[in-house]
Formats: structure tokens, C-alpha cells, sequence
DNA sequence: TGCCTGATGTTCT
DNA sequence: GAACATCAGGCAC
């Protein structure tokens, strides 16, 4: 991700970076590897929004959402998940992108061992996902333009390559329709 | 295929 | 003390 490229994340709410981070990769390194996979599902939350970390303020588990665009927000869930989000929009409003799913294009192998599994259940969730990479809260506030993890920016998929539903696994404002997949991909996650 | 449940730590009320 | 942006395994149909 270059600087360009983290001012056009700033410059956007976090719905529309969602659509936009759709088949955008990261890349992840790790134990001298290069793990690479393609976003394939997101979902948009900001502060406006009962669902968010951030609609509470800037509390010190969601601060890295209030922070600058491009950065990496990584929470802890459920006694033994990792989930991340990619942070988008103006510094101090808190909004981000939870990156759900991914399709794995670069070090398979190595993700195949860490998950445990093989084929779309390596990455079609988004603590699968994390656990895929090696992502957990010493990543939390990483910066994207830089390794050890990076966020690789690709053309944006045209509107009929991506499905909108409403968002998975929340109880309050669940009947908003801020989840983004791509449509004919087989890595996306269960409803 | 679909529903139910256990695992297990952090955050907030 | 409850809720939680989850996952995997078990059992019924």
C-alpha cells in the first residue's frame, strides 16, 4: 500500500472502502515465508454504528479504529479467536473493515499446517483467517504500507462481481447491509 | 443440511 | 455477571 493509497482509504467510510478492499491481497510474512491471499468478504462498521467497537468511543480495545486509515485493528473474541479489520476514514472517526475471508494464492502449505485444514476451510472465516497468517495482537495498530503484513491494492471489482447482505453474527443493528462478497468465489464464509 | 453446544478470555454493565 | 464481529464437532433428520 503506498502513501497515495492510504489517503484514498482516508478518504473513505468504511462501507465503501469494504466494497473497495474486495480482491485487494495481503501479504503476510512470516518465519521467512510470504503468505499472500485475495479479500473475498468484508464488512463495514463505524461508529454511527450499535454493531461497532467504536460506537462506544474511543475505548482502549477500539482505539486503533479512531486512528489513522491503513493500520491494522486486531481484537480478541469468543476466550480464543483473533479477528482483523483494516481502519478507513478520518483519523479520530472511528470506522473499519473486518476482513471475513480471503482466498489463499501464496504459501498454502504453510497455512494448511497452521490451520489444520486444507482447501476453503484454511480462510473462509475471519478468525480461520487469522489463524491462517499468524495474526493475533502483536499486530494490532500495524501499519499496512509495511511489512511484517502489507495490504497490496488491486483494480476495483466491477458492482456485479459483488453481492451485499446483511452482516453476520451480531444481534444489534443486524439489518444493515454491510456485508461484501464476491459473488463466485468459493472461499467466502457460511451464512 | 441444519441445529445445538462446549471451549475459554476480555470488555463492559 | 453477561455478552461477545467464532469455530468445530456431534447428533437428528
Amino acid at each position: 500500500m503506498t502513501e497515495h493509497e492510504r489517503e484514498l482509504l482516508e478518504g473513505m467510510d468504511a462501507v465503501t472502502a469494504a466494497r473497495r478492499l474486495l480482491g485487494c491481497e495481503l501479504v503476510r510474512t512470516i518465519e521467512s515465508r510470504e503468505l499472500r491471499v485475495r479479500i473475498v468478504e468484508t464488512e463495514a462498521y463505524d461508529q454511527t454504528d450499535a454493531a461497532s467497537h467504536s460506537y462506544n468511543g474511543r475505548t482502549q480495545r477500539a482505539d486503533v479504529m479512531f486512528g489513522p486509515a491503513g493500520h491494522l485493528y486486531v481484537y480478541f473474541t469468543y476466550g480464543m479467536h483473533h479477528c482483523c479489520n483494516i481502519v478507513a476514514g478520518e483519523e479520530g472517526f472511528g470506522s473499519g473493515v473486518l476482513i471475513r475471508a480471503a482466498e489463499p494464492i501464496e504459501g498454502l502449505d504453510v497455512m494448511e499446517v497452521r490451520r489444520g485444514r486444507s482447501g476453503h476451510e484454511m480462510t473462509n472465516g475471519p478468525a480461520k483467517l487469522c489463524q491462517a497468517l499468524g495474526i493475533d495482537r502483536r499486530l494490532n495498530g500495524h501499519d499496512l504500507a509495511k511489512s511484517p503484513m502489507r495490504l497490496e491494492m488491486r483494480p476495483a471489482l466491477p458492482a456485479q462481481a459483488v453481492t451485499a447482505t446483511t452482516r453476520i453474527g451480531i444481534s444489534k443493528a443486524a439489518d444493515m447491509p454491510w456485508r461484501f462478497y464476491v459473488t463466485d468465489s468459493g472461499f467466502v464464509s457460511k451464512r
